[in-house]
DNA sequence: TAATGTGAAGGCGTTCACAGCT
DNA sequence: AGCTGTGAACGCCTTCACATTA
């Protein structure tokens, strides 16, 4: 253990389940909606409803945060907003630095969604000089040489890295040694961090994958399905071989 | 149940757990960097290294598929590369199409991971009638109007939505009329579809609010661990009032 | 001998169902 | 009467530890 302190904060029953944080967000902009509309409460049912869970999961996480309800009525909006903003930590301002401002760090550093909710963008940073000084919605890219210096005087924890995959470790390793403690990554590569370093990862080609695998099976399905009956009026694709038995039978190509 | 068939499929035991199929496309990846340094087998320890992993759990991934390693020598990488992009649907082609070619669809579309990996851009679609026919990432983007004939023409089943937020749930329904039963999100909105169709989100304001929870909670505990000692030589930024309290008390603002 | 494949145990998250409060 | 808050049950996922096999 690097750092010598106990995993766990010592404070007591802090221990918010880690789904139960991912939920929050989601909460969070229902309620920012109904806020916006002036809606004074809302029951667990409505908000589960606008955030695509199901109440008593809602209401489960909410148990977390307290008793932030009144039985019989609902949750208050403008009040429960702020609790879980509170309770996110965006009712301060976290800097933020993007490195690697080819297309997908363009596009990020024009997401409106950044500002919103407490994130500020402190820096662009890309590797290529050509950038230098080039403004991307509304601020001046600089050079990756300056990365520690700009993280030190605005005192950024969070990074983003929108670099492409060969840079992302180098680039992971820089922000940490600068002191940034928290990463969002985009390239898809496996970052190795020190302990005490939350890296979350946001992967296209991972998504689409998985999709695939839910698609494929949906073929398969469809042809169970069909199985005796007339073929399916739009055959969408090429059917994959659904299935050949559990285990131990032989596969269609075995290299080597 | 709007289809009429199980919920599972009837073929035997296929079910491979949610959360092996989301680890799959790491494997994938680990293992096609090994196969490019022609790398011919590989132990799960190496391979869960590499992928980030443990080893218990991916050789337990690795046993919904099959038994496909050897005792006391491990796996063969290209037989393996082979089972899992089997295994996900990789083996055959999956046109995608795009909607909302702003800054970030243009950023999907020049991204390379695409095409590597049996995904194919069919076509980028905009409602910004000025945008027709200007080429991006080589491709000439069409109008919302050629959605429905686009799907059906090539056979679509996979959309990835990269339009603002309010216009989501409204190409999201004119995607499903038209044939596709997985869509990739990137609105920061909960889109409702019909059974059958999955939909997978990818959020960037999200994942900066789950780090800003972990960020700020290292913060607080940073406050335990130096409670008495000297402060920290570096306070990278003000601490937030770490805890008042397991529940019960008097939150600092109480709305209406 | 070395590393896989897997029962068994444990932990986490979800859902149920209802007690408790307004 | 209505809706929250939560113990309890359930199911999924992870981890352990070792029997099994090349």
């Amino acid at each position: 253990m690097a750092t010598g302190r106990t995993h766990r904060p010592a404070t007591r029953s802090r221990g918010i389940p880690e789904a139960t944080v991912a939920r929050l967000p989601l909460y969070l902009r229902a309620l920012t909606a109904l806020s916006e509309r002036s809606v004074p409460t809302v029951s667990s049912e409505e908000l589960a409803a606008a955030a695509g869970v199901n109440s008593a999961k809602l209401r489960k996480d909410f148990s977390y945060l307290g008793s932030y309800g009144t039985r019989g009525v609902g949750y208050d909006v403008e009040y429960l907003v702020y609790q879980i903003s509170r309770e996110l930590g965006l009712t301060q301002d976290w800097p933020v630095v993007i490195v690697g401002i080819g297309n997908l760090g363009a596009a990020l550093a024009n997401y409106g969604g950044f500002a919103s909710r407490g994130f500020r963008v402190a820096a662009l940073i890309d590797a290529d000089p050509s950038m230098a000084g080039k403004p991307v919605a509304g601020i001046p890219v600089q050079h990756t040489d300056e990365l520690e210096k700009i993280i030190q005087d605005d005192g950024v924890s969070i990074g983003v890295i929108a670099t492409p995959a060969g840079a992302a470790q180098q680039v992971c390793d820089r922000l940490v040694a600068a002191g940034v403690t928290s990463i969002l990554n985009f390239a898809p590569t496996v970052l190795n961090v020190p302990e005490g370093v939350d890296v979350r990862k946001v992967d296209l080609s991972i998504e689409l994958q998985i999709l695939a695998f839910h698609e494929q099976r949906k073929a398969g399905e469809e042809a169970v399905a069909d199985a005796g009956a007339v073929p399916p009026v739009v055959a969408r694709k090429q059917q994959p071989s659904i299935d050949q038995g559990p285990d131990g039978d032989v596969p269609a190509v075995m290299p080597a």
